[in-house]
DNA sequence: TATTGTTATACTCTATAACTATA
DNA sequence: TATAGTTATAGAGTATAACAATA
Protein backbone atom coordinates (compact mmCIF):
# COMPACT_ATOMS: atom_id res chain seq x y z
CA UNK A 1 0.00 0.00 0.00
CA UNK A 2 3.30 2.65 0.56
CA UNK A 3 0.58 4.29 2.64
CA UNK A 4 2.80 7.80 4.54
CA UNK A 5 4.79 7.82 2.61
CA UNK A 6 6.54 10.93 3.29
CA UNK A 7 7.59 14.13 2.34
CA UNK A 8 9.77 12.69 -0.65
CA UNK A 9 7.30 10.29 -1.92
CA UNK A 10 4.87 12.93 -1.91
CA UNK A 11 6.48 15.29 -3.74
CA UNK A 12 7.77 12.38 -6.24
CA UNK A 13 3.50 11.80 -7.12
CA UNK A 14 2.91 14.99 -7.17
CA UNK A 15 5.79 15.54 -9.62
CA UNK A 16 4.28 12.72 -11.56
CA UNK A 17 1.06 14.42 -11.77
CA UNK A 18 1.87 17.94 -12.79
CA UNK A 19 3.72 16.21 -15.59
CA UNK A 20 1.40 14.02 -16.93
CA UNK A 21 -1.51 16.34 -16.51
CA UNK A 22 0.41 19.04 -18.90
CA UNK A 23 0.89 16.21 -21.22
CA UNK A 24 -2.84 15.42 -21.06
CA UNK A 25 -3.84 19.23 -21.70
CA UNK A 26 -1.79 19.55 -24.92
CA UNK A 27 -3.34 16.44 -26.16
CA UNK A 28 -7.25 17.34 -25.58
CA UNK A 29 -6.56 20.39 -27.24
CA UNK A 30 -5.05 18.14 -30.28
CA UNK A 31 -8.29 15.91 -30.15
CA UNK A 32 -10.83 19.06 -29.86
CA UNK A 33 -8.93 20.46 -33.35
CA UNK A 34 -9.20 17.42 -35.24
CA UNK A 35 -12.73 17.14 -34.06
CA UNK A 36 -13.61 20.37 -35.44
CA UNK A 37 -12.43 19.90 -38.48
CA UNK A 38 -15.28 16.96 -39.10
CA UNK A 39 -17.96 19.34 -38.43
CA UNK A 40 -18.23 17.88 -34.52
CA UNK A 41 -18.30 20.59 -31.29
CA UNK A 42 -16.74 18.93 -28.06
CA UNK A 43 -20.25 18.36 -26.75
CA UNK A 44 -20.56 15.67 -30.00
CA UNK A 45 -17.33 14.62 -29.46
CA UNK A 46 -18.49 13.70 -25.81
CA UNK A 47 -21.42 12.10 -26.99
CA UNK A 48 -20.07 9.98 -29.95
CA UNK A 49 -17.90 8.60 -27.69
CA UNK A 50 -20.23 7.81 -25.26
CA UNK A 51 -22.35 6.21 -27.74
CA UNK A 52 -20.88 2.69 -27.49
CA UNK A 53 -21.63 0.58 -31.28
CA UNK A 54 -24.34 -1.81 -30.92
CA UNK A 55 -25.71 -0.36 -27.67
CA UNK A 56 -28.95 1.28 -26.90
CA UNK A 57 -28.63 3.85 -24.60
CA UNK A 58 -31.97 4.95 -22.77
CA UNK A 59 -32.24 9.02 -22.59
CA UNK A 60 -32.66 9.25 -18.95
CA UNK A 61 -29.71 7.20 -18.11
CA UNK A 62 -27.53 9.48 -20.48
CA UNK A 63 -28.39 12.25 -18.16
CA UNK A 64 -27.82 10.56 -15.08
CA UNK A 65 -24.42 9.31 -16.63
CA UNK A 66 -23.76 13.18 -17.78
CA UNK A 67 -25.04 14.51 -14.95
CA UNK A 68 -27.29 17.23 -17.17
CA UNK A 69 -30.45 18.11 -17.76
CA UNK A 70 -32.97 15.76 -19.97
CA UNK A 71 -33.91 18.42 -21.87
CA UNK A 72 -30.20 18.52 -22.81
CA UNK A 73 -29.64 15.58 -24.18
CA UNK A 74 -32.70 15.79 -26.15
CA UNK A 75 -31.63 18.60 -27.60
CA UNK A 76 -27.73 16.78 -28.29
CA UNK A 77 -29.86 13.82 -29.58
CA UNK A 78 -31.62 15.92 -32.44
CA UNK A 79 -28.28 17.77 -33.34
CA UNK A 80 -27.06 14.32 -34.15
CA UNK A 81 -30.31 12.84 -35.45
CA UNK A 82 -30.55 15.22 -37.62
CA UNK A 83 -27.10 14.40 -39.45
CA UNK A 84 -28.15 10.77 -39.00
CA UNK A 85 -25.31 9.95 -37.00
CA UNK A 86 -28.15 8.69 -34.38
CA UNK A 87 -31.71 6.76 -34.17
CA UNK A 88 -33.82 7.24 -31.57
CA UNK A 89 -35.90 4.18 -30.75
CA UNK A 90 -38.60 3.20 -28.79
CA UNK A 91 -38.26 1.11 -25.58
CA UNK A 92 -39.75 -2.74 -26.11
CA UNK A 93 -41.50 -3.15 -22.88
CA UNK A 94 -41.82 0.70 -21.37
CA UNK A 95 -43.36 2.62 -24.18
CA UNK A 96 -42.47 5.73 -22.25
CA UNK A 97 -38.40 5.53 -22.86
CA UNK A 98 -36.49 5.98 -25.55
CA UNK A 99 -33.36 4.60 -26.77
CA UNK A 100 -30.16 6.14 -28.54
CA UNK A 101 -28.42 4.05 -31.10
CA UNK A 102 -25.42 5.11 -33.20
CA UNK A 103 -26.57 4.93 -36.94
CA UNK A 104 -24.15 2.88 -39.33
CA UNK A 105 -22.36 6.67 -40.21
CA UNK A 106 -22.21 7.33 -36.40
CA UNK A 107 -20.26 4.26 -35.75
CA UNK A 108 -17.95 5.30 -38.89
CA UNK A 109 -17.62 8.87 -37.45
CA UNK A 110 -16.81 7.61 -33.82
CA UNK A 111 -14.19 5.35 -35.40
CA UNK A 112 -12.28 7.95 -37.08
CA UNK A 113 -13.01 10.30 -33.58
CA UNK A 114 -11.48 7.54 -31.51
CA UNK A 115 -8.75 7.12 -34.02
CA UNK A 116 -7.80 10.50 -32.85
CA UNK A 117 -8.37 10.31 -29.32
CA UNK A 118 -6.55 6.88 -28.39
CA UNK A 119 -3.92 7.60 -30.45
CA UNK A 120 -1.03 7.33 -28.30
CA UNK A 121 1.35 10.65 -28.21
CA UNK A 122 3.89 11.17 -30.17
CA UNK A 123 6.38 11.74 -26.88
CA UNK A 124 5.31 8.04 -26.31
CA UNK A 125 8.28 7.22 -28.74
CA UNK A 126 10.85 8.86 -26.90
CA UNK A 127 11.22 5.81 -24.59
CA UNK A 128 12.47 1.71 -25.80
CA UNK A 129 10.36 -0.68 -25.73
CA UNK A 130 11.73 -2.63 -22.42
CA UNK A 131 11.04 0.80 -21.11
CA UNK A 132 7.45 0.83 -22.55
CA UNK A 133 7.06 -2.81 -20.82
CA UNK A 134 8.22 -1.18 -17.28
CA UNK A 135 5.56 1.86 -17.92
CA UNK A 136 2.91 -0.94 -18.86
CA UNK A 137 3.44 -2.42 -15.55
CA UNK A 138 3.13 0.28 -13.74
CA UNK A 139 0.34 2.14 -14.74
CA UNK A 140 -2.00 -1.13 -15.04
CA UNK A 141 -1.73 -1.08 -11.16
CA UNK A 142 -3.02 2.49 -11.80
CA UNK A 143 -6.29 1.70 -12.79
CA UNK A 144 -8.64 0.32 -10.33
CA UNK A 145 -11.35 -0.69 -13.65
CA UNK A 146 -10.79 -3.69 -16.02
CA UNK A 147 -7.25 -2.75 -18.00
CA UNK B 1 14.11 6.61 -30.44
CA UNK B 2 12.98 3.38 -30.70
CA UNK B 3 11.47 4.33 -34.10
CA UNK B 4 9.45 1.10 -35.85
CA UNK B 5 8.65 -0.62 -32.87
CA UNK B 6 6.69 -3.03 -34.71
CA UNK B 7 2.58 -4.44 -33.50
CA UNK B 8 3.69 -5.49 -30.10
CA UNK B 9 5.11 -1.65 -29.34
CA UNK B 10 2.72 -0.01 -30.83
CA UNK B 11 0.21 -1.86 -28.78
CA UNK B 12 2.04 -1.25 -25.92
CA UNK B 13 1.91 2.54 -26.41
CA UNK B 14 -1.78 2.33 -27.30
CA UNK B 15 -2.60 0.69 -24.21
CA UNK B 16 -0.61 2.75 -22.00
CA UNK B 17 -2.48 6.06 -23.25
CA UNK B 18 -6.06 4.10 -22.75
CA UNK B 19 -5.65 3.34 -19.68
CA UNK B 20 -3.61 6.94 -18.32
CA UNK B 21 -6.74 8.69 -20.69
CA UNK B 22 -9.55 6.90 -18.19
CA UNK B 23 -7.71 8.24 -15.28
CA UNK B 24 -7.31 11.81 -16.78
CA UNK B 25 -11.11 12.21 -17.41
CA UNK B 26 -11.64 10.71 -14.32
CA UNK B 27 -9.99 12.96 -12.20
CA UNK B 28 -10.91 16.24 -15.09
CA UNK B 29 -14.36 15.29 -13.53
CA UNK B 30 -13.97 15.43 -9.86
CA UNK B 31 -11.92 18.99 -10.65
CA UNK B 32 -14.54 20.36 -11.95
CA UNK B 33 -17.08 19.14 -9.23
CA UNK B 34 -14.48 20.62 -6.17
CA UNK B 35 -14.34 23.80 -8.54
CA UNK B 36 -18.42 24.07 -8.70
CA UNK B 37 -18.52 23.64 -5.34
CA UNK B 38 -16.43 27.02 -4.70
CA UNK B 39 -18.63 28.76 -7.55
CA UNK B 40 -16.63 28.39 -9.81
CA UNK B 41 -17.00 27.42 -13.25
CA UNK B 42 -15.15 25.55 -15.80
CA UNK B 43 -14.01 28.25 -17.54
CA UNK B 44 -12.93 30.71 -14.20
CA UNK B 45 -11.04 27.50 -13.29
CA UNK B 46 -9.25 27.60 -16.79
CA UNK B 47 -8.75 31.48 -16.49
CA UNK B 48 -7.85 31.64 -12.44
CA UNK B 49 -4.80 28.48 -13.06
CA UNK B 50 -3.94 30.86 -16.18
CA UNK B 51 -3.22 34.40 -14.02
CA UNK B 52 0.08 33.25 -11.90
CA UNK B 53 -0.14 35.78 -9.39
CA UNK B 54 2.40 38.20 -9.90
CA UNK B 55 2.59 38.56 -13.25
CA UNK B 56 0.67 40.82 -15.41
CA UNK B 57 -1.27 39.61 -18.58
CA UNK B 58 -2.67 41.81 -21.34
CA UNK B 59 -6.01 41.19 -22.86
CA UNK B 60 -4.99 40.78 -25.69
CA UNK B 61 -2.26 38.03 -24.95
CA UNK B 62 -4.76 36.22 -23.00
CA UNK B 63 -7.39 36.17 -26.02
CA UNK B 64 -4.22 34.79 -28.00
CA UNK B 65 -3.43 32.11 -25.60
CA UNK B 66 -6.70 30.70 -25.29
CA UNK B 67 -7.64 31.15 -29.19
CA UNK B 68 -10.82 33.57 -28.52
CA UNK B 69 -12.05 36.57 -29.49
CA UNK B 70 -11.10 39.73 -27.83
CA UNK B 71 -14.50 40.34 -26.44
CA UNK B 72 -14.72 36.87 -25.06
CA UNK B 73 -11.66 38.23 -22.90
CA UNK B 74 -13.38 41.17 -21.71
CA UNK B 75 -16.60 38.81 -20.41
CA UNK B 76 -14.59 36.46 -18.39
CA UNK B 77 -12.70 39.39 -17.48
CA UNK B 78 -15.37 41.23 -15.97
CA UNK B 79 -17.24 38.38 -14.24
CA UNK B 80 -14.14 37.84 -12.06
CA UNK B 81 -13.54 41.27 -11.63
CA UNK B 82 -17.26 41.62 -10.33
CA UNK B 83 -16.36 39.14 -7.52
CA UNK B 84 -13.32 40.75 -6.68
CA UNK B 85 -10.85 38.01 -7.81
CA UNK B 86 -9.04 40.10 -10.97
CA UNK B 87 -8.05 43.69 -11.37
CA UNK B 88 -7.80 45.83 -14.49
CA UNK B 89 -4.35 47.89 -14.54
CA UNK B 90 -3.39 50.67 -17.14
CA UNK B 91 -0.52 49.47 -18.99
CA UNK B 92 2.84 51.77 -18.15
CA UNK B 93 3.32 53.03 -21.36
CA UNK B 94 0.78 51.96 -23.55
CA UNK B 95 -1.86 53.64 -22.52
CA UNK B 96 -4.58 51.40 -25.09
CA UNK B 97 -3.46 48.24 -23.25
CA UNK B 98 -4.96 46.98 -20.17
CA UNK B 99 -3.51 44.47 -18.24
CA UNK B 100 -5.18 41.62 -15.48
CA UNK B 101 -3.32 40.66 -12.23
CA UNK B 102 -5.06 38.03 -9.85
CA UNK B 103 -6.59 40.25 -6.62
CA UNK B 104 -5.60 39.03 -3.10
CA UNK B 105 -8.34 36.95 -3.10
CA UNK B 106 -7.95 35.49 -6.46
CA UNK B 107 -4.41 34.20 -5.21
CA UNK B 108 -6.31 32.92 -1.98
CA UNK B 109 -8.97 31.19 -4.64
CA UNK B 110 -6.22 30.27 -7.14
CA UNK B 111 -4.58 28.28 -4.70
CA UNK B 112 -6.89 26.85 -3.22
CA UNK B 113 -8.59 25.22 -6.72
CA UNK B 114 -5.03 24.05 -7.31
CA UNK B 115 -4.91 21.96 -4.15
CA UNK B 116 -7.14 19.94 -6.14
CA UNK B 117 -5.99 20.24 -9.28
CA UNK B 118 -2.52 19.08 -9.18
CA UNK B 119 -3.36 16.88 -5.99
CA UNK B 120 -2.29 13.21 -7.20
CA UNK B 121 -4.89 10.40 -7.64
CA UNK B 122 -5.74 8.17 -5.50
CA UNK B 123 -4.65 5.36 -6.92
CA UNK B 124 -0.94 6.82 -6.84
CA UNK B 125 -0.59 5.14 -3.22
CA UNK B 126 -0.75 1.98 -5.11
CA UNK B 127 2.90 2.12 -6.14
CA UNK B 128 5.94 1.68 -3.58
CA UNK B 129 8.47 4.48 -3.57
CA UNK B 130 10.67 2.93 -5.55
CA UNK B 131 8.05 2.48 -8.50
CA UNK B 132 7.38 5.65 -8.19
CA UNK B 133 10.81 6.76 -8.72
CA UNK B 134 10.54 4.33 -11.97
CA UNK B 135 7.48 5.97 -13.23
CA UNK B 136 9.05 9.61 -12.73
CA UNK B 137 12.11 8.94 -14.60
CA UNK B 138 10.19 7.57 -17.20
CA UNK B 139 7.51 10.63 -17.22
CA UNK B 140 9.68 13.17 -17.32
CA UNK B 141 11.16 11.32 -20.47
CA UNK B 142 7.55 12.22 -21.45
CA UNK B 143 7.60 16.05 -21.24
CA UNK B 144 9.15 18.27 -23.86
CA UNK B 145 9.05 21.06 -21.89
CA UNK B 146 10.92 21.95 -19.04
CA UNK B 147 9.78 19.59 -16.31
C1' DT C 1 -49.58 9.46 -8.60
C1' DA C 2 -44.87 8.96 -10.51
C1' DT C 3 -41.81 8.77 -14.46
C1' DT C 4 -39.98 9.60 -19.41
C1' DG C 5 -39.16 12.66 -22.71
C1' DT C 6 -40.42 17.11 -25.11
C1' DT C 7 -41.45 22.05 -25.53
C1' DA C 8 -41.25 26.89 -24.12
C1' DT C 9 -38.33 29.93 -22.14
C1' DA C 10 -34.39 32.11 -19.97
C1' DC C 11 -29.60 32.30 -18.73
C1' DT C 12 -24.57 31.55 -19.78
C1' DC C 13 -20.84 31.56 -22.86
C1' DT C 14 -18.72 32.81 -27.20
C1' DA C 15 -18.29 35.24 -31.65
C1' DT C 16 -18.87 39.19 -35.17
C1' DA C 17 -19.25 43.92 -36.14
C1' DA C 18 -19.29 48.61 -34.95
C1' DC C 19 -17.29 51.89 -31.83
C1' DT C 20 -13.79 54.67 -28.62
C1' DA C 21 -9.31 55.78 -27.31
C1' DT C 22 -5.00 55.70 -28.05
C1' DA C 23 -0.58 54.92 -31.07
C1' DT D 1 -3.97 54.31 -40.58
C1' DA D 2 -3.55 50.52 -37.27
C1' DT D 3 -4.17 48.50 -32.66
C1' DA D 4 -6.37 47.50 -27.72
C1' DG D 5 -10.29 47.04 -25.58
C1' DT D 6 -15.41 47.69 -25.12
C1' DT D 7 -20.29 47.53 -26.42
C1' DA D 8 -24.27 45.85 -29.05
C1' DT D 9 -25.98 41.97 -30.81
C1' DA D 10 -26.60 37.22 -32.39
C1' DG D 11 -25.89 32.30 -31.93
C1' DA D 12 -24.75 27.92 -29.50
C1' DG D 13 -25.30 25.34 -25.41
C1' DT D 14 -27.45 24.41 -20.99
C1' DA D 15 -31.01 24.67 -17.31
C1' DT D 16 -35.87 25.27 -15.20
C1' DA D 17 -40.68 24.77 -15.49
C1' DA D 18 -44.83 23.30 -17.62
C1' DC D 19 -46.64 19.65 -20.41
C1' DA D 20 -48.15 15.01 -22.82
C1' DA D 21 -47.88 10.19 -22.81
C1' DT D 22 -47.38 6.13 -20.32
C1' DA D 23 -46.68 3.32 -16.12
Amino acid sequence: MAERGGNRTERLRADIWQALYGLFMAEHESHLEAAAELDVTPGDLKTLIALEPGRADRMRDLAEKWRCDASTVTWVVNRLETRNLVERRAHESDRRVKVVVLSERGVKLRTKLLEHVYRPPEVLANLSAAELQTLHELVKRLCPGPA
